[in-house]
RNA sequence: GACCCCAUCGUCUAGUGGUUUAGGACACCGCCCUUUCAAGGCGGCAACACGGGUUCAAAUCCCGUUGGGGUCGCCA
């Protein structure tokens, strides 16, 4: 089977979150069927589009790594195209001139209303003599859509969806200044540009019927429509931004990883008996239309967490630290020293076992960026280090400073053997140790941080304690 | 309001008429491990919206109710 999907934004805005899903299904689907994934960048709104959200868009594609084929598309660039074929829809009788004016046409909504019709436009131009077309008055141009019948819409994921005609008033398919609607544009690119699966959000679902009359009068092939489920706040309403409805950059910067992000989107409605942590390659040989539900499902930033906390946990240690460095650049607006660097790199088995996130990470890594500064801000850890717990630090401090084979096992071998000879429990030097390292009570194994700062940096920490 | 779509633990979901005391994951709770915090291991809590049918048998099929969502622009 030929594929041939596409992701259509429109430049209004960013890469949100459910465009995200929607432009990975098509992805997803393309790749699993060896087919194309094209991008058409839907700009005929210039009041509406900007630059900078066009920019985003791709950004946010790229980020995700989600890769079109060939160049983008523009539909701004198809307007003539659009033009003519509408003008033939004219010429077949399929389309006719419209010259009602704005205030009829609310008129008309109005009484639609309240007689409890969903019809809007009632037709009146359809059959009548263009002689009386007013004088002044530009036109829209209207399809004559059937006035009986049913408008069958097989939708892949949400089944057969039947909507009567009458239900479907004529559509405008150019505007009264000439220019093409986004149902026309559509249907003539997706024609043009040879798609065969649409793959679009729920919202799209009654378009899709309007389209399908279009395709139809045009005499082409209808391609397969799958509209699936939008993507709603924890409390099943309308995405907020408070709710997660931001852009894909936003996810980033929030420290998600875009292998974890595409991971949780794509269980968001769609699944593989009980498989979670599914790999793009693996996603690419099982994705299917027919395993995408069909009720709508809630944001949750938990399960995101976990998710991206695996994707942390599997990833390239060299790609995780520059990912670490950069966003402790960004943060401190201060450069982090090769050294430092050095350190975050051997340490970083106990520092991306403790993070959800790239930012979690950047935080727990600035103890081998900064030394702790005494007094600790972190009570706790003060608390750590009064009575006997400073002496216990220099203490050991005279211990470590000879040791040669600077490794964790010597390391821990000489501080236990430390706490044994002064009978105490190994958690009582370890405490202050670790407050005096990091100036925390909590951090990654002691030995860990010792060996990640080398010993002349851990001696020089320990003996700093007031 | 009209039309369309949807409905299994708090959340994401498995389940396609009997294999189900309804499974997994996240979250939550407890225990273990333990130098802290995590991670990990073990265990626990927790759902078929409701009402009618169909059938020997229904979470699974049909109808209705309720609830949620979407659409109703010379926006896309």
């Amino acid at each position: 089977m030929n594929v041939v999907t596409r992701f259509a934004p429109s430049p209004t805005g960013f890469l949100h979150i459910g465009g995200a899903r929607t432009a990975l299904f098509n992805w997803l689907f393309a790749r699993h069927h060896g087919g194309q994934f094209l991008l058409r960048i839907e700009d005929t709104d210039r009041k509406r589009s900007t630059s900078e959200a066009m920019d985003a868009i791709l950004a946010g594609l790229r980020w995700l790594e989600l890769d079109w084929y060939g160049d983008e598309f523009y539909q701004s660039r198809g307007i003539e195209r659009h033009k003519a074929t509408a003008q033939e829809l004219l010429r077949d009788g399929k389309a006719y001139l419209c010259y009602c004016t704005p205030e009829e046409l609310t008129e008309m909504r109005e009484t639609a209303r309240k007689n409890g019709r969903s019809m809007r436009y009632d037709g009146r131009w359809r059959d009548r003599d263009p002689a009386d077309a007013p004088k002044g008055v530009d036109p829209v141009v209207r399809l004559k859509t059937p006035l009986d019948g049913v408008t069958i819409v097989d939708d892949q994921v949400q089944g057969p969806v039947c909507v009567e005609n009458t239900q479907l008033d004529d559509m405008i398919l150019l505007r009264s200044d000439g220019t093409p609607t986004y149902m026309h544009s559509v249907v003539v690119d997706d024609h043009d540009m040879g798609v065969t699966h649409i793959i679009r959000g729920d919202d799209h679902l009654t378009n899709a019927a309007r389209q399908t009359q279009l395709f139809s009068a045009f005499g082409w092939e209808v391609p397969t429509f799958a509209h699936i489920p939008l993507i709603h706040g924890p409390d099943g309403k309308k995405l907020s931004k408070r709710h997660g409805a931001l852009g894909v950059e936003a996810y980033r910067d929030m420290g998600y990883l875009p292998d974890a992000l595409r991971n949780y989107l794509l269980r968001l409605g769609w699944s593989h008996d009980d498989e979670e942590l599914i790999s793009t390659e693996q996603a690419v040989s099982w994705f299917d239309l027919d395993a995408v539900g069909q009720s709508p499902s809630r944001m949750d930033f938990a399960k995101l967490e976990s998710v991206n906390s695996h994707y942390i946990q599997q990833e390239d240690s060299a790609k995780l630290v520059e990912l670490t460095i950069r966003r402790i650049v960004e943060s401190q607006a201060a450069p982090v020293t090769l050294e430092a660097q050095g350190r975050i790199l051997s340490g970083l088995v106990g520092l991306r076992q403790r993070a959800k996130t790239i930012n979690e990470l950047a935080e727990a890594a600035m103890i081998y960026v900064n030394r702790p500064v005494f007094p600790l801000d972190n009570a706790k850890a003060a608390r750590l280090l009064e009575n006997d717990g400073g002496t216990l630090v220099l203490d050991s401090a005279k211990l470590l400073i000879t040791i040669d084979d600077w490794s964790e096992e010597t390391i821990e071998a000489a501080v236990r053997k430390l706490a044994e000879s002064k009978s105490l429990g190994f958690g009582k030097v370890a405490q202050p140790l670790r407050a005096a390292l990091t100036g925390s009570n909590a951090s990654p194994s002691i030995f860990e941080v010792m060996k990640a700062l080398g010993k002349n940096e851990t001696i020089a920490r320990l003996n700093a304690v007031p």
